[in-house]
DNA sequence: CATTATGAGCCG
DNA sequence: TCGGCTCAT
């Protein structure tokens, strides 16, 4: 369970924007010709037709229901359409909906603090924007307000249906209604706009919730689907909880729920009112009772976390039934193409975002033949992440290895693995910015390279740094032992988690600034040759290494400015530009790494390993702050 | 051993 | 920190 927060002590206005029946959508704009006819995606369709992952509306309306087989779609519903998910490397292949989800986030993320809570979920925090709507431009003195706004369902309101967007429109604009309210209504306006601006951008429908927390926002986000949206004012809360059943909360879903079902006789949120504090937490814990006694009263304090991308990258498949495998030789395959995959994520997490994943885990679902203690699980095995695809397979194989020792015994060894995955975690951002490498080339400690500095790059300009001393050239190039193949790069930066591409293919990313360049960049950009004539020259860049130029210039005009602040928070969310200076982790010898001056070696240092990071106290320090009533106006 | 593939997060 | 477990879609 989410560890109980207090509620804020100011009203937040939270959204959760859930796109319908999102790789429906997805795959019907790949092909128009499947709007509006029943349509779902299916994957692995050998087996009685597959199995559902994602039914449209109008299949709906035949009974089709997600998770079942494709032949049973077929019974309820001959006319649908089964869309097949794609395929790569003989597994499910999710890139196209995850690119899209991306697309979506972009947009979304552009009026307040956004959590990417799923591929086609994200919670908003439209506190600020809804403030500032109200103090500026309040609902009552619109004009008009848009037309989607007023298609909101707002819960306690009379819904009757035909007036029922005059209702809503007295509901945005009234003028004696608590500050909460109206607060609610500019958040109600705000995601209506958002949403319009997604389906423009997209051609994908959402429909979202606007209350004044998450776990409100995410119940009304489903209230009303598809393509609309759904308001909680504070008011209705309490009828809202005390008819709704337990297992409809999240978190109260699985056993959780059963048992508060089966243990408490409790049938809806609202019959946990009967039940004290030292109740609850005596059955379920401190924490989880604490949780309980709160979402009861619709109080949730969790915030929007600020997060555009995901904390991991993990692919798997299963073999079920006959299938499953049965000697090295396969597992060794699968594992082969789950590495190569896993790869090409973390390749394009590091290109794009400037992230390094440390930790490769292998998990295995597994099975012994006629033993009777075979109840054990296959362990789970991690190791640290090494990037290139060879490597990987290595240690994946490696990490099978090791849990398959721990898991046979040593007589009875007939196994047989049912199914595989590989992940890749502790995802952190390159560190640069502040730091040691922008800092040391911008002329603080020159002599330290000069020993080795005749190397490398073979111009003789050094430019004026931006705090007017010399910048020296640098053999970083070979002191790195660049190589081709699987590259790294290492050049912009970003040190807000907000800057990062959300997808390669620019959509909807055009107005977006470029941002600034990152220390190693800005330092050759600094020169008065770009990283391309660099490459170029090289020889050894592959294909995939190019220089955007007018991010070049772009970022040179900061650097002339001076502007030196790799820190800055931007207002406006910054797309990464495409100037990349692509290496191979890998191929960072370590004894050269020795050789470099101390600061830049904990830099470079900083790139293969995780920094300590010092532990964020995160302990309620009160019990008692989770009784405070539930703010009312 | 037929709800897959993928996530997040808590606990010991 | 790791590995197990829960929950979600």
């Amino acid at each position: 369970m989410p560890i109980p927060r207090p509620a804020p002590q100011a009203a937040r206005v939270i959204a959760h924007v859930d796109m319908d029946c999102f790789y429906v959508q997805v795959e019907q704009r790949k092909k128009p010709e499947l709007r509006g006819l029943p349509t779902a995606v299916v994957q692995y369709n050998a087996w009685k037709g597959g199995g559902l992952i994602a039914v449209g509306y109008e299949a709906r309306k035949f009974g089709v229901k997600r998770s079942m087989r494709g032949d049973e779609a077929k019974e309820v519903c001959p006319d649908i359409q089964l869309i097949q998910v794609p395929v790569a490397r003989g597994k499910a292949d999710l890139k196209s909906y995850r690119d899209a989800g991306s697309e979506v986030v972009s947009i979304l993320s552009a009026k307040g603090r956004c959590e990417r809570a799923s591929i086609d979920e994200v919670y908003l925090d439209l506190t600020d924007a809804a403030e500032s709507m109200l103090s500026e431009t309040p609902p009552e003195m619109l004009e008009s307000i848009e037309k989607e706004a007023l298609k909101s369902h707002v819960l306690g309101l009379t819904d009757d249906g035909k007036e029922n967007e005059e209702n809503v429109r007295r509901w945005l604009c009234q003028d004696d209604a608590d500050h909460e309210d109206k607060l609610l209504a500019c958040g109600a306006i705000i995601v209506s706009q958002l949403r319009i601006q997604v389906l423009e951008e997209t051609q994908f429908t959402c429909s979202a919730g606007i209350a004044h927390n998450k776990m409100l926002a995410k119940l009304a986000s489903a209230m009303h689907k598809p393509a609309q949206q759904t308001v909680v004012p504070t008011s209705c809360v309490k009828d809202l909880l005390a008819s709704l059943p337990v297992k409809k909360m999240k978190q109260l879903g699985g056993k959780l729920g059963s048992s508060l079902q089966s243990d408490l006789g409790v049938q809806t949120v609202g019959d946990l009112l009967q039940f004290s504090v030292e109740k609850l937490q005596e059955r379920y814990g401190t924490n989880t009772g604490s949780w309980l006694w709160n979402i009861a009263r619709g109080i949730s304090g969790e915030e929007v976390e600020s997060r555009l991308l995901p904390k991991s990258h993990g692919c798997g498949k299963t073999f079920p039934g006959p299938q499953a495998l049965k000697s090295i030789a396969s597992v060794e395959h699968w594992l082969n193409q789950l590495c190569e995959e896993l790869s090409e994520r973390i390749q394009y997490d590091l290109d794009q975002n400037k992230r390094i994943a440390h930790t490769l885990t292998l998990h295995a679902g597994a099975f012994m033949y006629n033993e009777k203690e075979s109840q054990r699980k296959f362990p789970s095995k991690s190791c640290q992440l090494r990037y290139g695809i060879a490597k990987m397979q290595e240690d994946a194989k490696k990490l099978f290895d090791s849990g398959l020792r721990d898991f046979v015994c040593p007589h009875n060894n007939r196994w047989g693995i049912t199914s595989l995955s590989v992940s890749a975690s502790k995802i952190l951002d390159i560190p640069s910015g502040t730091c040691s490498i922008s800092s040391f080339f911008q002329g603080k400690d020159c002599h330290s390279l000069s020993s080795s500095g005749s190397i490398g790059f073979n111009h003789d300009q050094s430019l004026p740094s931006p705090s007017g001393n010399k910048i020296c050239t640098t053999p970083m190039y070979d002191m790195l032992q660049l190589r081709p193949s699987c590259e790294k790069i290492c050049d912009g930066h970003d040190t807000s988690k907000q800057n990062k591409t959300l997808d390669g293919r620019g959509t909807s990313l055009k107005k977006r600034k470029g941002k600034e360049p990152g220390s190693i960049l800005r330092y050759f950009q600094g020169c008065d040759f770009s990283a391309k004539q660099v490459f170029d020259g090289s020889s050894q860049m592959n294909s995939e290494s190019y220089v955007d130029l007018d991010a070049t210039k772009h970022q040179r005009r900061h650097l002339l400015c001076g502007d030196n602040d790799n820190d800055r928070i931007h207002e406006e969310q910054t797309m990464p530009t495409r100037t990349a200076w692509h290496l191979n982790v890998e191929d960072i010898d370590p004894s050269v790494i020795d050789e470099l001056p101390l600061e830049i070696q904990r830099e470079v240092r900083g790139w293969l390993h995780p920094p300590k990071r010092v532990q964020a106290a995160k302990h309620c320090s009160q019990i008692t702050q989770y009784f405070l009533p539930a703010k009312k106006s």
